[in-house]
DNA sequence: AAACTTAGTGGACAAATGTTCACTGAATCA
DNA sequence: TGATTCAGTGAACATTTGTCCACTAAGTTT
């Protein structure tokens, strides 16, 4: 699933053939391609998890925005075939794994929520407009990460302007915050 | 281009049986399948730009937010089947059809920043912020409407909710304009 | 009226696809 | 040790796909 592939466009065959295998052994472990898909779904965003987990961990240093685009973006480049994967199929044809991917993304998003509200500006906030703002901030990382992914073989420094740009705009976002009247 | 189906998966025959003509018929058109996309590209960013012209030449009330979020609601209602060809192309695994649209949307952006420069709070800003932020506005923007694509069954009740949170979004992302110093 | 362009037809071809069926060998369990 | 599950094989099938070819009929130009 790299370059010119989409799940969409994915074969059963092609799978088996890139494991080594017979095509009718694909029915050993699949019941349909929408099962692989939400397998697949699943291993993604348990590494995404597991990013999530590593930056909660970090106390939060002076610059926590300049630190989370860091951790964004190396995992966007270790994981880059999962990233690639969901970017694809989140706007792909398929729908199970398409609303599977949406469903995870809003989990993604409340878990955020409920993340904010724990500091003290954000503390009379309503959940509505909690959730309002986690969903401003992860349009802004899903957005960065896409923004990666195009440009992955366009060098380094292409993606140091792009850390740059979402810092800012991240930053931008938190400025609004002391001034929200819902 | 509607349930199950994405450029990803289309294939020249089921274009030519859409068009109630022989395959052969296809290549008096188009000399390939990306060329076809890129038409599409064109035909779509068509009915944007004339979109853009209309929310342009009102002339800003005082809620301009409101207005331009129902502006962009009604032709994602519109022109469905354009925007969802190009929700799906964005992220699709053509690279050509999928850098041309990358390239409509930079140009989108760049047009809304200088749009934005004649705004007497933003005179100034280096060419770069604006762009940061004319960046988020779209970025907010198209979260909107592939939200909105997504639950066109759901009726129109999660529609106004997805109006209600795009408006907040944008809302706030402008309060923080007085308060930012790059 | 003659020449030419345009849009489409229909047949043919090799290749690739999803799915079925009966089979095999190894590992696990009784 | 014998029975059973597990993962994989290999052949076969009906469809679907992209593309080549020679042909035709209508419209346009000269």
């Amino acid at each position: 699933m790299e370059a010119g592939e989409s799940f969409d466009s994915l074969s059963l065959r092609s799978v088996t053939r890139a494991a080594g295998v017979v095509p009718t052994a694909f029915y050993r472990h699949f019941d349909s391609m929408d099962e692989l898909g939400l397998a697949l779904v699943e291993q993604s965003f348990h590494s995404l998890r597991s990013m999530l987990r590593e930056a909660r961990e970090e106390l939060p240093p002076a610059d926590i925005i300049r630190r989370s685009v860091q951790i964004l973006l190396e995992h966007s480049r270790a994981h880059r075939q999962h990233f690639v994967f969901v970017s694809r199929v989140r706007s792909g044809a398929n729908p199970v794994v398409r609303h599977a991917i949406r469903h995870e993304i809003r989990l993604f998003t409340s878990e955020l929520a409920t993340d904010l509200a724990r500091f003290p500006v954000l503390r009379e906030w309503s959940t509505e407009d909690l959730l309002m703002f986690a969903g401003l901030l992860v349009n802004t990382m899903i957005a960065t990460i896409e923004a990666t992914l195009d440009v992955a073989v366009a060098g380094p420094d292409a993606e140091t302007q792009i850390a740059r740009t979402a810092e800012k705009q991240l930053r931008l976002t938190m400025l609004a915050i002391p001034h929200w009247r819902s």
